[in-house]
DNA sequence: ACCATAACTGTCCGATCGGTCAGAACTGAC
DNA sequence: GTCAGTTCTGACCGATCGGACAGTTATGGT
């Protein structure tokens, strides 16, 4: 073997973010990542200094572009900051979706586990959620509701008292799904 | 010792919820919930088949009330189905907060881990989609956005082709954070 | 051809994990 | 007090993990 040094690392790291994007990263062992790139286990420890610096290789790409584009927006105010903010990073989150992929599978992994399906239901709120529409528009949007509303309750931020936060999580979702109140 | 065992099977679950939302599920092991639960692991098992079996009880509740206002919607349509839906998925979202927590904080401490220091980022672009208001309504939008677009971004459902998704996300969003075109 | 260096590997290690099991400790009914 | 049944535990097990290390193999400059 002993090909050049920049070839192995690079056939790791793609080797790598698949797996974990299958499934997780404490679900991927050194093992795994290297049955699939074709090398031993010592050889990964060779090119990268642990599991965790394969880890840090591979997100620091998206973190970068995070970080240029609040560069980008941080002279901007009004209209233009918030349409600027959004497109950038819509398109980031596209361009990085194996590596945001990764960070979700340790999740999907334990929904679709065990007797609880979350699947058909989390299926079932999207429908709902779209009104039971069929079209894109519409489905779009219920996927960005189910994702917000998700994480927006997640979070320990303390952003607003509870009453306030769902309130707000109500108005702004509904507005995201493009509802016109009755 | 020799408590009731309903008495320990609680005591288990509430330090399984707490170091699970912590730590993550893969992240804590049997032998911390037993300490914390003030018990020997092998009572752990005595009283729950296996790890899974602890994580299943702890979300079953969640998944079941989600069941009950699927059931709850079925009969509706139109705005009365939206509505109804995004009301209760969020309530159902802050009832079950901590046990949705459990499942993010795999991604949590990730993302805080390495080098990489995600959160400082995050928060620049809280801000910057909250378009710099420190108001709860808009930080509360931003928040909701930034999950959206970061969930819609890593599923792989196929909903549109990415121009089309790229689009409606942004459009999306966009009216999530109230925000007028310009 | 020679050799310093880079690339790679087999093997071993300590730690930790989820889980088992025989038996001790406790409990309440009698 | 006795005893059956429940609750609990220490000790142990096999598997797996991330990582260390000495030694082997390939490479490229001379």
């Amino acid at each position: 073997m002993a090909r050049s040094a920049s070839a192995m690392r690079g056939q790791i790291l793609e080797s790598a973010l698949r797996l974990f994007a299958v499934h997780g990263f404490r679900g991927t062992s050194l093992q795994d990542i290297a049955s699939d790139a074709g090398c031993s286990k010592a050889s990964l420890l060779y090119h990268f200094a642990g599991k965790e610096k394969i880890l840090t290789e591979l997100l620091t790409p998206a973190r970068d572009a995070l970080a240029t584009l609040l560069d980008r927006v941080a002279g901007l105010e009004g209209g233009r900051l918030v349409e600027e903010t959004v497109t950038g990073y819509v398109d980031l989150t596209l361009r990085f979706r194996r590596e945001i992929r990764l960070l979700f599978e340790d999740i999907a992994e334990m929904s679709c586990h065990q007797d609880l399906d979350v699947m058909e239901l989390a299926n079932g709120l999207l429908d709902a959620l779209a009104g039971r529409s069929r079209r894109a528009p519409a489905r779009v949007a219920a996927w960005m509701v189910l994702g917000a509303v998700f994480i927006t309750s997640a979070t320990d931020d303390e952003v607003a008292p509870d009453e306030v936060l769902r309130a707000e999580m109500i108005r702004s979702a509904l507005r995201a799904l493009d509802h016109t109140p009755s």
